[in-house]
Order: C-alpha cells, then structure tokens, then sequence
DNA sequence: TTTTTTAATGGCTCTAAGCCATTTGATAAG
DNA sequence: CTTATCAAATGGCTTAGAGCCATTAAAAAA
C-alpha cells in the first residue's frame, strides 16, 4: 500500500476496449499536439526526514541550504523533482537519501504532501514527504561528498531545538508524531536495528523512540508472540547474564498489533 | 495532523534571526531575478475517492472524461491544481467535491500521493489523493450542473466491477483499504451518517464498509465507552422495538479505539 | 563466596472483545 | 384480548493480551 512501507508504485493500468471510448482514436493526435506550456505548474520536491538513534537518543538528518531561498538555513534533506532522472517520486526520495547517507535500503514510508501558495517564497510549491528508519549501525558517510555542511539533530519533544527552513519544523514534527504513533501498535522501531539484537535493545529503542519506559514482560511477549522474529542460535555477552540475539524475520510491513501500548495517549484520543 | 482528518494546513513559519543566515540579505534580489521556467515541472492533480451509502451498499462517484487523455472514461473526480483560484491542495480537492456533490463538509483526508513518468501519457505527472466520507442523507445534486455524466458506483470487493482512467483503479483500490482498516479501530465511518442515528444504524454503516458482520453486545460497549456519542432524548420508531437516538459530539479527528475489532484480518497480519 | 546486574519467567489482575441467552417494548397475527 | 414476532438492549460468561511485580537464572564484580 502506497505510504505504508517500501514498495513499488503502480506500474500499469489498463484501458477499456477501444470500442467503448468515443473518439479515442484522436487520442494520439491530442498528444502529438499537446503543450504542457498551457497551464501553470507548481514546484513539485520531496523531502525525507531521516531518523536514526545515536547512543540511546533518536537524531534526525539535516543540512545547510546552500542555494536560496533560505540560503544557509538548516532543512530537511530533499530536493527537486527531476523529471529526467526520477522516474517516480520515491526514486527522488531514495536518491537524496543515499547522497547523504549511503544507506541503499532504509525503512522508507510516504507520510504526506503539503502544497500551497506561501510554503515557499517562490511560489506555490508541493512537498511530498517521506520518512527513513535507519539502523544504528549502519555506515557513515566516509567523507563528505559535499562542501556544505550536514548534520544529525537531536529529537527533544516534538522537534529539534531550532527552526528550520520553510515548513520543515512542521513536517519534522508531523513525521515523528507518525513514527511515534506507529510505535504504539506496530513493529515499526525494528527498523532502527540491523542484524541480530536481543530483546533488551529493542525494547530500549522503542522507549526512546516514544519517549517513556516500558515493562519488560509485556513486552518480550507482544514481540515474540508476533512471531516476526527468529532466534540466531547465538548470545549476545554484552551485560551481565547473557542475552537470545534475535532477527527480523522480513515481512512486506510492519507487523500490526491487536492492541496499542496502554496509558500511551493513543487509546481513547484523537488523531 | 496532515493526513488524518480536515484541518488547516500550516499557516506560517519562521526563520532564523538574519544575523545568522550568511548572506541572507541577496535573497529578495534572487528572489526578484527567480525564473521558475529553468526547471521542467509535473503536472499536478488531486484525485478524490467520494464514498457514501446507498441502500446498504457503499458507492464511489465517478465521471465521464470530457476531454483527452481518456476521453470517454470513467475516473475518480479531480482535477488540475489550478495556482489562481486554489491557496492549497485541500481546496482543490473540495472545490471538485462541491462541483460533483453540493456537499459542504465532508470528512476528508489525504491518502497519499502518487508521482511518476508513466500514470499519464502527457508525461510526468503528480496526483494527490483524499478521500471523502458523505452522508446517506446528504443533498443530491439538484440538476446536473455539467453536460458529462456522474454516477454512482457500487463497490464489490475491492473495487467497482470496471477499469478506470489512468491508475485510478489502483487510488480506488488504496483509499477502499484504508478506509476498511480504519474502520477497524477508528470511530471514521460514523462520518457516513448525519444527525441523529440508532446504534443499530450505525453498526450497519460498519458492517457495509467492512462487508462482515458484528456482534451487536460488543459494538454498543465500544462505542459508549468511547464517549463519543450523545443521546439525543428521541427515540426512531423505524422498527419493532424503539430504538434510542444519538448524535456525533463533534471531535477533532477520529476516535482511536484501544482494540482492533478481531478475527478481521488486521491483527497480526502486516499493512 | 557474596553481591550486583541484567535476562527471563511465573503468576496474578484488569480491560475490552467474543459469544450467546435473556429481557424489553413495540407491532402484527390470531 | 392474547400471543407471536422481531429488533433493542442487557446480563453474564469466556478469552486474549496488557500491566504489575516477585522470583529465578547466569554471568561479572567485589
């Protein structure tokens, strides 16, 4: 489902029988002479926010804008559309997140598009915006491809302590609602983990992700009963009493629990 | 939050003190010298999937295409952005609904947003998709306003029994999903009533959508406990025994239910 | 050897869903 | 007038899964 996980858009659509359209014969010649010229376009880009935890706290990507408007400010990783280069909006997305990032395969789920008149100082623009979990562990970029400056922000409530460009403070703060939303009846946060982890650690990025402690026995049995995860047979002897290390069985889509985290502010309230 | 119900988008933003922006101070002569012909730009639209009930079966409105491409189909009603008249995306969307409709105030909510090279033959375009929930007893259209036909189409399994323009089959498809999975832990399908209603009413409005049946005890405790509802002091007389009458206390957003409804294909199973 | 620390389990309560029988209040049929 | 019928509404159970908290387990540190 489009906006619920990576996956490939619509790639085909089907037409009735000719015979049924009238005048569908003139189609091609309508082409031939069709000017895109005709009506006014708006800007079209895409913007990513891109979290990941960095020792036990939930970061999000940003970098210097070098081009005006908003030269110099600090804003969401994106940019434009290219209509040559990309051939769908996710291909934009995946492309700005792999100069910055060198993360080929992140957890990459369409969140929501805003356009109107005065989000951007040239003139009606949309953003579709989307959000990437990567893992903790995943590589560095090894030196920095670009002269301008990128960096990882700390979440601290409902943002990062600074205005960005544009909209981008509300579009960052949309996205971690979502993902923290996400975590009270889903197996979303799994994606800020990589490899084999015990139960410890997932349950730690789960608590910084939604901000609050959980209890331990609740949680090994909404996980394991999930059945979307698999023993590696190894231990982890990071603590004290060794620890089962666990994988991602890999599945389409996050896993949806039958019931939210209780006393979370998501049963009984508003979206 | 954007996505998830009306609501105004975001009004304004903010910008770091000028002192510490470099260069700041260009940005009006660029801004002046901006020519928004150096990029090629998609075309935009915004599709909108318009559910209702009718004699207890959900319905989809469509209309004929008038012009290329596809002329002569059936699609989604929507349409181009237009930058003059429209200040934002969600007006686009409520202008072509009140042109089809007559309806003021539908529920109405982003789904999701579908940008690539092929969706149309003209070329690289972009649509937004929202869908809108509307009353069974909601004003018809007096008298077709246009020349071009508009009808209601039932839906059967996870579509209408046709192909559509472009990919609207697919943004049909989608926004049919979306609206069952809310039905299973939202309070949303209420939308599809008006005014004063029976519980009884109401759990058949869930039942259409979801195309199963509930159970009567479970559906009552839900929805009182919710607190979303008021009685309204009458009574229907529709059917044998008096059945209470209540009303929507109007809310924000969707009511979130602690519970997915069970045996419902949701819980334990991925988005 | 004892203490400390984290992993993992046992066993309870509590909430809300499913299930199904029963009661209630009206109309329809005899 | 009495009885049957039917949907509305309730009672009272079972069940799944979350919260809570004490206990046991396995290792390192003291």
């Amino acid at each position: 489902m489009i906006g619920n996980g990576p996956e490939p858009e619509i790639l085909s659509y089907s037409r009735p029988k000719e015979s049924d359209v009238p005048h569908n014969l003139n189609e091609e010649a309508f082409l031939r002479d069709y000017d895109p010229a005709v009506y006014k376009r708006p800007n079209c880009t895409v913007d990513t926010v891109i979290f990941k935890v960095i020792d036990s706290e939930l970061y999000v990507l940003i970098n210097k804008r070098q081009a005006y408007p908003f030269k110099g400010c600090w804003a969401l990783v994106g940019g434009f559309v290219d209509l040559e280069q990309d051939k769908n909006l996710e291909d934009t997305a995946r492309k700005k997140l792999l100069e910055k990032t060198a993360v080929k395969t992140p957890y990459l789920e369409q969140y929501a598009t805003v356009g109107n008149a005065w989000r951007d100082p040239r003139g009606w623009s949309i953003t579709t915006v989307y959000f990437a979990l990567i893992a903790a562990d995943e590589l560095e970029l090894e030196a920095p491809r670009e002269a301008w400056p990128t960096r990882w922000a700390r979440i601290e409530g409902a943002g990062i302590g600074e205005n960005l460009a544009f909209d981008h403070d509300a579009l960052l703060a949309g996205c971690l609602k979502r993902l923290r939303d996400k975590a009270q009846y889903t197996s979303l946060p799994i994606h800020l983990l990589n490899g084999s982890f015990t139960l410890g650690e997932l349950q730690k990025v789960y608590e910084i992700v939604l901000d609050k402690s959980l209890e331990g026995k609740s949680f090994r049995r909404r996980l394991l009963a999930a059945g979307i995860l698999e023993t590696t047979g190894e231990f982890s002897y990071e603590s004290k009493r060794p620890a089962r290390l666990y994988r991602y069985k890999k599945e389409p889509g996050p896993h949806v629990f039958m019931r939210n985290l209780e006393g979370s502010g998501r049963g009984g309230k508003n979206v």
